[in-house]
DNA sequence: CATGAATGAGGCTTCATTCAT
DNA sequence: AATGAATGAAGCCTCATTCAT
């Protein structure tokens, strides 16, 4: 990955590229997106070859940053329990302060530029996440089944709060602990951590 | 006495556009879409005045054809969880053995020319599930939110798994079973039905 | 020219046809001008083989249409001068009284579609008018001139005085007394009729 | 920077699109226009956002010309008769100098993509020829009716010599004298300059 | 003959990418 | 390296005309 010049442009491109994907859709222009980052048409293109590339890298970035978010301040000694809660509270709070990253991410999840290797590696970035749900699983129903099955059935019950806390913000609260709950249960059975 | 518009034709382009969507994503263009079908290219729009038009009516009959084979054949008399068990189980069972269609559906829940009021339709379209989801959260951990976020979880959960077996279709039928009790888990709070 | 069946649905196309080219211009669609009329696109064309036929005929029919208009009733008695100013006033007089042909009229004038024979046509159908002119302009500064210089002179008053008139209704009296007398002196070359 | 936006470019299309509506019409492709122009079909765009916008620049700029073509070396000193006598002269051989801008001119002006704003335009630039036939009209028959009017009216007589003398070039000359002194006899009521 | 669906050739415009400056 | 004009391949849709019923 050989880096030009500015890093500082590149990421001006990529924060315009959140932010306009987040209101237009995948659909808009390269052109509309260099002039959100005050760049030239034609220099968005040194930074990025294609504007798939960028899409990729865009995507990588913000699900490394999401899970950064989330998995920030673990206590290692808490319980499985209250860290899982932690961790998801703080990818909640990270989302819903984020409405465009969370926008744009939502739409590169399922478009056909991404490669499978992207998304090899955007699961990768959620190592930290796959770590904390592989140790609150232990003995629990989900025991026997592959940790990605796990991580993904956790990530849509995730996501699927977090658009709803998006469109009804009022009661992001409780619906964060509503779904905390469900996400407990579904790794561990019931309310009580799997150890006791 | 002209030639009638024909049903067939109709359906031809919905099908054809499931086929070609699944496979190359909702950029298809409308003239592929329209050779997929047999017929000409002017001729899709008589039958549809637009492309956003075709999408959302598509949509529309996806869900609704989902929802239809998910909800056959309950026994009004069996206890909920049998229900929801059935339900899911054909729910599974549809998905996996129309992968196209499935495909396509991913990819229209997320586009941007589907319309709020297609959406609106379509959760009308679910309103067999959710009827039935309605029945089974009673008195159980979720019995306080609205049912609509009851039905986003549940749907979150329903379609991670479904994309997981068309990943890897020799585990549905084990991966169908666990998703099962979570959903069950999520909904009810415990293996057992709730408390009469 | 062999007549289908119904002279009445014929009529009623170039009617239509008058009326949705004086709103839209000639691009509108065959498709519009045949749902004007109450007719089918398709059977528009057993009555005009073409597009450029039916506007050929459409502008042979309003050219003949205003021609009448302007000679009827002219007395053959009267001096030239006020046979002209009859033939004027009348001409105008239909002129405002149609918005809609004269609209059209204009349009299919500059139309590409309309061929020289039928522009020789148009002008046959002129001759009524172009018989008062040729006595009108004896003896006057016009009197070595073609015939057909002098009558397109006065048409092109005629008309850009009735474009004036349907921009300003309100003065149409008033700008059709001073078009006469301008057109009697370019014919004339004096306010008194010619052989005084 | 970049490769400047060229001026000649944008005049090499302007002309191009004379040329190529003066023989096939307002109908003419904006593909055909940028071949013509020896440019690609979309650097068309980049110099004109739209064909609508390329004909009411065109529309414009050949009024202009015109105007300026008529109006150039007048004598202020001279006589009104003679100065309107010149600037017909210089207006006729402008026009049938430049057949195609004359052609094209007057499919444009009859366009129903021509805003009203530029139609006002255009009336701006024929100021010059305004003015001139202000002073010719005084004290004449035209005295009393708006000056837009008169400009109606010698346009229109104008116009079609000129249509006439393109069908019949020998007799340019000829027409011009004869169109001359109609224009004047309009204007002034006499073959003598309005008294003084 | 009437009807209106079917056809498919274009038309205008957008846009990722390249290239001259 | 930065800029923004240049390129030309599509894409969506319209429409005159034909044709099955």
């Amino acid at each position: 990955m050989p880096r030009p010049r500015s890093e500082d442009r590149r990421n001006a491109i990529l924060r315009a590229a959140t932010r306009v994907i987040a209101s237009q859709g995948l659909g808009t222009a390269t052109a509309t997106i260099a002039k959100e980052a005050g760049v030239s048409n034609g220099s968005l293109f040194t930074y990025f070859d294609t504007k798939a590339k960028l899409l990729n890298e865009l995507f990588l970035a913000l699900k490394t940053e999401m899970s950064a978010a989330a998995t920030a301040d673990l206590r290692a000694g808490d319980a499985p329990r209250e860290q899982v809660r932690h961790m998801w509270t703080q990818w909640w709070r990270w989302a819903t302060a984020n409405p465009d990253k969370r926008r744009a991410l939502a739409q590169l999840q399922v478009a056909d530029d991404i490669t499978a290797d992207t998304h090899r590696a955007a699961s990768l970035a959620f190592s930290g996440i796959a770590g904390l749900l592989e140790r609150s699983r232990a003995n629990g129903p989900m025991q026997d089944v592959p940790l990605g099955f796990v991580l993904t059935l956790v990530n849509a019950i995730a996501e699927a709060t977090i658009d709803e806390m998006i469109r009804e913000p009022a009661e992001a609260e409780a619906r964060g602990s509503v779904a905390f709950e469900a996400i407990w249960r579904v790794l561990a059975g019931s309310s009580t951590a799997p150890t006791a």
